[in-house]
DNA sequence: TCTTATTGTGCAACCGCTTGCCCTGCGTTT
DNA sequence: AAACGCAGGGCAAGCGGTTGCACAATAAGA
């Protein structure tokens, strides 16, 4: 059986409340019984139960974060992976620990939330969405618990929430193409389920009216976020008889699909098309031509939803915060022409 | 003040022994009582303390995974979030829920494990390490406490592990250099403190040796696993006179870093020198020449480990496994000449 | 020398849920 | 009609801690 803090009492000859404040450094003890306590505590090779600590002090130091669907399939993209990083990163360093929930076959949305929420286990809730209106939000907000939500999430209450400029920089990106002379770009890859697709959308359009460019519908292609289909979406483009002379997909594993596909065609990049991807994935640089990209920061982006997470949880009147941590357009060899 | 089954009980005019076994399904309860409790725990929408619930039954159905050293690092390398993956895939089939934790600054390794062992945090524990002896794994050993490694690791004690059969696949990733004529092969990344460099250094000489080609040791470069230091070693090689026609990279990445120096260098892959990595990283497939590749299958490591782990929290006596992932050789044209 | 603080501990209730055992009431058996 | 079995629930003691309050002993103040 597990040594208990009666035990260590029974041999001190102390009540467990002291060998309790003993733990908690209350200065009310003595520091003749402290030591002796301690001691023993190590003879005996004790540590608290966190459960039962957890379970008096209601607070775990737990925070649980809920990937969208099966974690097998979101953490596909490196995205994901990143995100907890910095959720993880910034959470040790405050000695929170983070539990990872997924929705399953056998635990659906709802059971998540309740367990990790009214259950008691997490103290406050990151929620990795990418998508316009989750019913997890809904949730969460009637039972008034604290939680963040990564990725903007067009709900009509006020939430915490931390994204990217996905706006500003797509138009800065887009303004790139246009500067290197492109009149003619493509974007591929958008989703309407897909939040941040949509504001690179926007900035995309932006940048084209900006510069008196039209914007033509047929180079404005759909498709899902996470599958590498770059390569059918370009073929699309091309064989509607398109002929951009960019291209910026949503995804750097798109462009690279797209890249893939252009090369086939005997297309050359950057001379006869040029082609930029988003995320910058690591691989980016490595690859021939080098992938401009746009860094999301998605470390940065995790630790700042924590960080917005822990004022929630320690903060009683509800303030809902915002961050928009900041994208950089990295620009690469696949957007620019050689001299 | 949150509801808790007392308040359930009142309301439905039962005990709170009741109330739990309703929720525990707990046949000696009619129907006609369940349904009453049901409907009220539905009214007030109620959801168990999971806290006070796996105090009461010592079992929390949560595991632990340490990540080694802080977590930042640690994923910085896609092989590790591909673990967690499988882990997190496997765990959520069974209904337990993932708590990672990871060496910092402010929680040492001991007290890592202190809190999630003997803290009752967790049930057992999955240890990602690659170090040869992790001090870690003498601490759970003491406490007897169920838990398994990944990554073979060199301790003399019998405990659970997983992990590729390193061996085997670098013996045939030389062999397949060999068939290709190849006869001087380098292999970089090799690191004393990383158990699976070694094991793939021994399938590799092995392989030499049974085709009759000597070991050549300035080939055999060491290097760190997780830098993208492969220009660097390729560099080192070439700059000391010798002239492989074949290189293994130990990683993917230290392979891309390779192949630029090579590129410099005016060498044509595979042509001029064939090359090969590890970890089969996503975007291997993608790059020009696309990289040749051992798929070492970490999602099927992270299932496999939680499956070995799931089955030494529910079996007392001591039995320890042993399992064995196979890595797949994925040949691409980086190591395959133009015909 | 007799209060009055001050310091150091112990008591016991509580956190919210589980479970072994006991009790009641009703239908069966003989 | 007495004895018995069984279904359905309640009691209370945990699980392993925390903490407000009471209390004893010692130090300080008058």
């Amino acid at each position: 059986m597990r040594v208990t803090i009666n035990d260590i009492a029974k041999k001190a000859n102390v009540s467990p409340s002291t060998v309790s404040r003993v733990i908690a450094n209350n200065p009310r003890i003595s520091s003749t019984t402290s030591e002796k306590v301690l001691k023993i505590m190590k003879e005996m090779n004790y540590h608290p139960n966190m459960i039962a600590r957890s379970l008096a002090n209601r607070s775990t130091k737990i925070i649980g974060v809920i990937v969208p669907g099966a974690i097998e399939k979101a953490f596909q993209h490196p995205f994901f992976p990143e995100i907890l990083r910095g959720i993880a990163s910034e959470a040790h360093k405050n000695t929170y620990n983070i539990l990872i929930s997924s929705v399953t076959e056998v635990k659906d949305e709802k059971q998540v939330i309740n367990e990790l929420a009214k259950g008691g286990i997490a103290e406050g809730i990151i929620l990795m969405t990418s998508r316009m209106k989750d019913p997890s939000i809904a949730e969460l907000i009637k039972i008034n618990f604290p939680f963040v939500v990564i990725g903007r999430s067009m709900v009509d209450s006020e939430i915490n929430w931390v994204d990217n400029d996905n706006f500003s920089v797509a138009y800065e990106l887009t303004k790139h193409f246009i500067n290197q002379g492109h009149k003619k770009i493509a974007l591929i890859g958008v989703s309407k389920q897909v939040v941040v697709t949509l504001d690179r959308l926007e900035g995309y359009k932006k940048a084209l009216l900006d510069s008196n460019l039209e914007i033509d519908e047929g180079l404005i292609v759909e498709g899902k976020f996470f599958d590498d289909i770059g390569y059918g979406l370009m073929k699309k483009i091309l064989d509607e008889g398109a002929r951009p002379t960019g291209v910026i997909a949503c995804d750097d594993v798109l462009a690279f699909g797209a890249i893939k596909l252009l090369t086939e065609y005997g297309l050359k990049i950057p001379d006869d098309i040029a082609v930029a991807g988003f995320n910058n994935l690591p691989l980016s640089d490595y690859s021939t031509p080098s992938l401009t990209s746009v860094e999301v920061n998605a470390f940065g982006l995790g630790a700042k939803a924590f960080q917005l997470l822990i004022k929630s949880i320690n903060s009683n009147y509800e303030v809902f915060n915002k961050a928009i941590v900041p994208a950089q357009l990295v620009i690469r060899n696949s957007t620019l022409k050689q001299v």
